[in-house]
DNA sequence: TATTGTTATACTCTATAACTATA
DNA sequence: TATAGTTATAGAGTATAACAATA
């Protein structure tokens, strides 16, 4: 329960009590670790809300990007998320076997696969669109329209000239 | 190089062109999205940054909490970082068999082990320091001081209830 | 030559369950 | 009974390298 370690404060505004939290020391300068815990903190309550449907946060940006890009290729996706493409190879397969999507060779370039949802992609989709929203809502509610709005550039100002993984050399 | 979905656009503010995104569709209302973008984005600028020392986020967390509270035991600082006791036991057994920390068996509680770093970890952690500064630069940059300000209270209000996995029934 | 999909390998992280020794 | 560490297993994501078919 407790904590054998409560001595050695490093300074006084550092101080820590039995039962609080360690000093997080350098890492509270650190905006990557801030980042870090937002991220570990959406991403198990996504989780645990997603339970029943089982679409990681990763699978269901996919589906998405399927549905607003019908016919879209894998590469495609995988540069918008900035993966590679064998890990997004391994990610459609795993959609692909569970029936979300299918895969069709595209008529115009013959190395191309082009994804579609199925019907019960579509229906998966719709469900966990409604979990999710509910689970959003837990985090954007402790902020008002505006801030979120400023919040969210901020993120956007982060990953802006994040880079296709899959450009040049291999 | 080009798409060939370059059809069925949305709506008029989501047109886009050959070489452009991809349309992100319900996805840009979602607070976690783009934060997850931003975690990415971050990162693949420290894992390329950290490349010679190997040090993983994670890792270098670690390291800087044991830093600041000597002799801390596993599962203090795996609910510090809302992590899995099991996980946390991996992480430490790779740094232990690098000889970047020592366990030390507590002598009042003989359940624990103490977490030490070596002088090795210490010499470590102090260069993955620089690396990390240089890294971080290249983001907080982007930010005014105000605004970093701002963008942090932000991302700590998103894990402020953020749970502690070790603690109950397991 | 470059691109897309594909396969294979290896490592990290995550989640869960169970066991042990200690408290 | 609960806690800290430990072990084992499985799934997911990541990174890299290589190959075939196609552009």
């Amino acid at each position: 329960m407790t904590r054998h370690n409560d001595l050695k404060p490093a300074n006084d505004d550092d101080v820590f009590e039995v039962g609080s939290p360690l000093r997080t020391g350098r890492l509270d300068d650190i905006l990557g670790f801030h980042l870090r815990m937002a991220n570990v903190a959406i991403y198990q309550d996504y989780t645990a809300a997603m339970g029943d449907i089982g679409l990681t946060q990763k699978q269901f940006a996919v589906l998405e990007l399927i549905a607003a890009n019908p016919r879209v290729s894998q590469i495609d996706i995988a540069n918008q998320l900035s993966m590679d493409r064998a890990t997004m190879m391994a990610l459609v397969n795993r959609l692909e076997s569970r029936d979300l999507l299918e895969r069709q060779p595209s008529p115009i370039d013959r190395r191309r696969q082009e994804l579609l949802l199925t019907e019960a992609g579509a229906e998966v989709l719709k469900q966990a669109r409604n979990i999710q929203q509910q689970h959003e809502l837990r985090f954007t509610s402790r902020f008002s329209p505006e801030e979120l709005e400023q919040f969210i550039e901020g993120l956007k100002r982060v990953y802006a000239d994040i880079i296709p993984r899959n450009s040049q050399t291999d």
